[in-house]
Order: structure tokens, then C-alpha cells, then sequence
RNA sequence: GUCUACGUAGCUCAGUAGGAUAGAGCGACCGCCUCCUAAGCGGUAGGUCGGAGGUUCGAAUCCUCUCGUGGACGCCA
């Protein structure tokens, strides 16, 4: 739908169309001086500069042209050649009722509808989830919602990492630990036990061991890499083995996602791609895409077009094993044929990079995905520590995440409970704290430019004060609070049913501004996919909110049109931040 | 070495069609609760936007060079 922004650009390009001008010189954006108007037009200076005219001249025939366009409350043309716009209370208020009018404000209703596939998450089975996988949980989880915000079709596909060698290795790990297990058993005949030779502490302890073995002993190595091999190849022992280790394992991820509020459409993983590799690796060959290189075999990704030269993407390593490059191109294999998506984007690592462009060339390159769908590469930053350098425990190790996550929620409750603000019961304090250290550890993250590093500071993130989770959610709680307030002392039942008036204050009028652009604030956070921005929204709605909020006794007014015109206000702020914050998978409390 | 990203206030960060006086938060300092949560609001101080050239009426933003930091550079993922 068309947003107030929208609305007044159309206005004024229209009167630079009949000044005789290039329309798209009408451009409104936001003014960058909100001292001198709300809105600005830069489009006189660059229609002067082509035109060989003066700016000024053609910003003061614009303003002209506008003056009796009730839109507007004010328009002039100020020095080198801007135009400084203010619009009017009334237009901007049947703005905000028509966005209240729509099921998500709109934000779904003209842009064309994508069938998008996110890959994100990628754990590695047998291995608990530390912090390195908290970026792409949060900002994974983030786009997918901000993809179906915007009516997009979105799948979020996990990705696990389920068929490498560290499968080998647990499998001979266990093989040396319990000998007389029946999955080691060759002549061993009908089902397998259906209780799991192991526990999941167990399993997170025999992978770390495993691993740190096959770097002494040359020996153990060789015996994962056959386990490997046995398993890939269908080996019964194995696989059965293996799919206790899944069992177990995709359990304790479901669990500790759970947590963070992030969710999977698809719980796949490597090995389901594996059944398409040996078709695809020959085709590759067939058609003169691949070709031995040291051994080993390559596909030419190269354009005329580099700057550098782009390593050629390895398909099968010179001892014939698939690697991670072979998988991340069956599993477009995969996607094409169950979805034939129009976008993947993944969600990882920006060190990945180099690897994403070699798959992605080599994925258009071999005709595995189609020339139109885009392939993109959503890079994120280090999670660093105070100090500047990647996230580490006291002791030096990496950090666990359910150990992360509690630690945000135990320094959350401390702070609620030194805070003698309202009293909430043993029990909701804990679930209070829980959900906001959830805010405060996604906002902390979200808030920053995914693709930079950033600073992991539990005291900054779980601070009330500032740019944090904490401060967006104690600003919606006063909302909430205020509209409890007012149900029990008018006893009114049919608050929705208020009407929103328009703006009597200079804060009243700048909340309502704020509230008026997120419709195409949601729209360039997801074209960008860049969920900072979301975040950025809402804190600078926070500050407008709670500044009206200081201007306006609210409960108090005794104009019952004026104070039921504050309730709808309230609402619909309330409703904007609902739809902001669940985007970004966060949740609000009812008080704190 | 090659490629790549980044260098903005003491600290953490915003700032893409090039635009007016470069913005926030934290920290520091000063104000504001008989009033809907002061976990708030208002204000002061703090910047040659790494450096040097260039394009332009106009540059944190575009180009070139340079210094610094991180990262990636076919058989790990």
C-alpha cells in the first residue's frame, strides 16, 4: 500500500511534472533537520544542475505549485534550492487510520511474492550449540519473519552439519569404548536395540575426546575415516548407530532453539544431500563442466569480469570424498527439486564468503539452480568480547550457549530484583527475567549491522538505559500498563473501538510521524536484509513514545474525546511495536 | 604476497540515490518525581568522520594513493 511518504512524493512529482520537469526529482525523504520542517525535497538542486537553472527559482515554482495542496500544512523553498515540507495533521492522521484499517498495516499488499528458502542455524550434531551459533539463529530467524511479514512464502531450513567425519569419529570412539554392542556386531540380524548406547552427555563428551585422539593417532584417524566411509555407504551398524546419534541429538537442538525462540520448517541436514551427489558429480563430468586438477576435481568459476582471480570450486577431493563445497551444491539440488525456490539466502559466517561465491557461480554455471533465482550470501560478523577479540569463557574456551543464555537471565533477575520499581511474584520475576534477557541478548545483536563485528557486553545489553532490549520493553510495558489503568478506573470495555484524533502537541505530531513510516521502514529492512534497522525503528519510537508520554497526562485528561483519542494513539503504537518486535522473534512482558 | 571488509566523540555504534549545523547511547557534569513505572524526561561538555590528493556549487558518503586492523586465499566445515 501506499504510505504517507509515498503519498506526498506522488504530490510533488507531480508538480515537477507540470513545471516540466523529470518527475522522479519529487523524491521525499525524511528531513535530516527537524528544526526547520518534517519532511525535504532535494530534487530542485539536481534538476538545476541538468538543466543549467537556477535551484532556488525551480524549488520556489515547486512550493508555488504546492501551496494549496491540503497534504500540506507547509511548504518552502529555502536557500541553495531544498524544499522544506511539514504535512498537515489531518492528512497524517487519515494515514495512520488507514494503516490501522489493514491486517499488518499493509506492509503485504503490493510487492510480488517470493517463494524464499533461508538456510540458517547449521549446527553440527553431537556437538552442544555455543555462542558461535547464536549470530545465525537471531538474525536467521529474524529475516525469515521479516520475509513473511512481507508476504513471502519463507521456508528456514537448518542445515545441520550430520555426515562428516565427526559422525567417524564418535562411531570408532564407541567402538574401542563398547566393543560388544551389536551395531559392532556384523552378524548381528533383525532391529537394534531402541534404547541408545549412550546418553547426550555421553555423546558431547565423546566427540571432543574422539577428536583430540585423531590428531595424535595417525591410526584412529584412519579408523573414523572408514567408519565414515562404511556410514556413507550404508553400512547397517553404522547407520542405525547414527540415527541414535540424530535422535538424541536433534532433540537437545530442538530443546535449546526452543529457548532462543527460533523455529525450523526443515530439520534437514548434509546427509540428506547425499543421495544426490554421485548423479550430480557426473554430470558435471558428462557435460565438460569438471575437470582433474591435482588430483582432485574442479569446477572453473572465473569470470572475465574479476578483478581477482576466483580459485576454481573443488567438487570431489583427490581421494574421491565429497566435501563441504559437494554438499552445499547437492543440497541446491535438493532445494531445486522439492521447492525451486526463487531466493536462498544463507546465513553465515561472513569467513565463508570466498566458499559462497565459488557455490553459488558453480550452482549457475552447471544450470543446478536457474539464472533468475538469486543466491544470496547474508555474512555475519564475530561475536566479540569486551576485549576486542572473538567471545571466549573465563578460561579461554567457547562458551556454551545454553550456559550464555543463563548467565543473561540470572544477571536479568538480579537487576529486577534490586530494582524496587512494582512487585511481581517469585515466579513471574524469573519468567519476567527470562524474557527479557532473551530481548536484551537478539537486541544487542540485531541492533548491529550484521555483516560488522560485535561487542558481546552482558552489562551494556542488559542495562535498561540507552539503545537495549530492556528500554523497548520497558517502553511498551508502561503502554500496557497505562491501558490496564485506564480499563480499571473507566471500567470501558470497548477500547479498541476508540478513534485516533489528530495531533494536538509537537510530540504528539512527531509520535504519529514516527509511527506513519513503518510501513516503508519494514520494507527496506527486508529488501536490505537488514534487521538493524528494525531495531533502530524502534528505539527512536521508544524516544518519541516516551517523550509524548512525559508531555501527556494521559489517565488524567478530563476530555473524554481528547483521552479516548490518547487510548486508540496508544494502541496502535502498541500494535506497531508487537508487529517490530515478534519480526525480530522477541517477546514483551505484561509488566517488569 | 594477492584479494576483501572495515577505520566516525574517551567507549559501543547509527549515518546509500552526494546535500543544510555529522547523530544516538554509555561514561562525565547539571536539572526535573504531591502526577499514568524516574528502568523515564530535559540540558551541558566531547569530532580536522585514519591520512593525503581528486571529482563537485557541495564529500563521512564517489575515485586514486597511503597508513592501520580484521578476515579469506582448492583437498576442514
Amino acid at each position: 500500500m501506499k504510505y504517507l511518504i509515498d503519498i506526498l512524493t506522488e504530490e510533488v512529482r507531480g508538480a515537477f511534472a507540470s513545471a516540466g520537469l523529470d518527475r522522479n526529482y519529487g523524491k521525499v525523504s525524511v528531513s535530516n533537520r527537524p528544526d526547520l520542517c518534517e519532511f525535504q525535497c532535494n530534487g530542485a538542486m539536481a534538476a538545476a544542475k541538468k538543466e543549467k537553472k537556477n535551484p532556488l527559482e525551480i524549488a520556489e515554482n515547486i512550493a508555488g505549485a504546492l501551496k494549496s495542496n491540503d497534504k500540506f500544512s507547509s511548504v518552502e523553498a529555502v536557500k541553495p534550492g531544498f524544499l522544506n515540507l511539514k504535512v498537515s495533521e489531518e492528512f497524517l492522521l487519515s494515514c495512520l487510520k488507514d494503516m490501522d484499517g489493514k491486517e499488518k498495516c499493509g506492509a503485504d499488499e503490493d510487492n510480488a511474492k517470493r517463494k524464499i528458502m533461508i538456510d540458517y542455524g547449521g549446527p553440527n550434531v553431537a556437538k552442544p550449540l555455543h555462542i558461535g551459533h547464536l549470530r545465525s539463529a537471531i538474525i536467521g530467524e529474524a529475516v525469515k519473519r521479516m520475509g513473511r511479514f512481507m508476504g513471502h512464502d519463507v521456508t528456514g531450513d537448518i542445515h545441520m552439519g550430520d555426515w562428516g567425519l565427526q559422525m567417524g569419529l564418535i562411531i570408532a570412539e564407541l567402538r574401542e569404548r563398547k566393543p560388544d554392542l551389536p551395531y559392532f556386531d556384523p552378524a548381528h540380524t533383525g532391529d537394534y536395540p531402541s534404547e541408545a548406547p549412550f546418553t547426550l552427555s555421553e555423546l558431547e563428551e565423546i566427540y571432543p575426546a574422539a577428536s583430540a585422539k585423531s590428531k595424535e593417532d595417525e591410526g584412529f584417524k584412519d579408523k573414523a575415516m572408514e567408519e565414515t566411509f562404511k556410514l556413507q555407504n550404508g553400512d547397517k551398524g553404522n547407520l542405525a548407530i547414527w540415527h541414535k546419534i540424530m535422535e538424541l541429538s536433534v532433540a537437545d537442538l530442538k530443546k535449546n532453539y526452543r529457548k532462543l525462540n527460533v523455529d525450523f520448517d526443515l530439520w534437514k541436514g548434509e546427509s540428506d544431500a547425499d543421495p544426490y551427489i554421485r548423479p550430480m558429480v557426473e554430470r558435471f563430468k558428462n557435460e565438460g563442466y569438471a575437470y582433474e586438477s591435482q588430483g582432485a576435481l574442479v569446477i572453473d568459476v572465473s569470470e572475465e569480469t574479476d578483478a581477482k582471480e576466483i580459485p576454481p570450486c573443488m567438487v570431489l577431493k583427490s581421494d574421491g570424498a565429497a566435501l563441504y563445497t559437494t554438499t552445499d551444491l547437492a543440497t541446491l539440488v535438493e532445494r531445486e527439486k522439492d521447492y525451486a525456490p526463487d531466493q536462498v539466502i544463507y546465513v553465515v559466517d561472513k569467513r565463508q564468503s570466498l566458499h559462497f561465491t565459488q557455490v553459488f557461480r558453480a550452482a549457475k554455471k552447471t544450470g543446478i539452480v536457474p539464472k533468475e533465482t538469486s543466491l544470496d550470501f547474508l555474512g555475519f560478523g564475530t561475536m566479540n568480547g569486551r576485549d576486542g577479540k572473538p567471545f571466549k569463557t573465563r578460561e579461554g574456551g567457547v562458551m556454551r550457549l545454553e550456559v550464555l543464555i543463563n548467565d543473561v537471565c540470572e544477571e536479568m533477575y538480579k537487576k529486577m530484583k534490586d530494582n524496587d520499581g512494582i512487585s511481581l511474584s517469585e515466579e513471574e520475576m524469573r519468567d519476567t527475567a527470562e524474557i527479557i534477557a532473551l530481548s536484551a541478548i537478539k537486541y544487542g545483536d540485531l541492533s548491529n549491522q550484521a555483516s560488522k563485528d560485535y561487542v558481546f557486553d552482558i552489562d551494556k545489553f542488559t542495562s535498561f538505559e540507552g539503545n537495549t532490549g530492556p528500554y523497548i520493553m520497558y517502553t511498551m510495558v508502561r503502554i500496557k500498563s497505562i491501558l490496564r489503568k485506564y480499563e480499571e478506573k473507566y471500567g470501558d470495555s470497548d477500547i479498541d473501538s476508540f478513534e485516533m484524533r489528530s495531533a494536538g502537541t509537537p510530540e504528539e505530531k512527531s509520535l504519529m510521524l514516527t509511527l506513519s513510516s513503518f510501513g516503508n521502514m519494514m520494507k527496506s529492512a527486508f529488501d536490505e536484509l537488514a534487521p538493524h534497522r528494525i531495531c533502530a525503528y524502534i528505539y527512536e519510537l521508544s524516544n518519541e513514545f516516551n517523550r509524548f508520554y512525559h508531555e501527556t497526562r494521559i489517565i488524567a485528561e478530563e476530555d473524554k474525546e481528547r483521552r479516548e483519542g490518547w487510548i486508540a494513539l496508544l494502541i496502535f503504537t502498541l500494535k506497531i511495536f508487537e508487529y517490530a518486535i515478534d519480526v525480530l522473534g522477541m517477546k514483551a512482558p505484561e509488566r517488569m
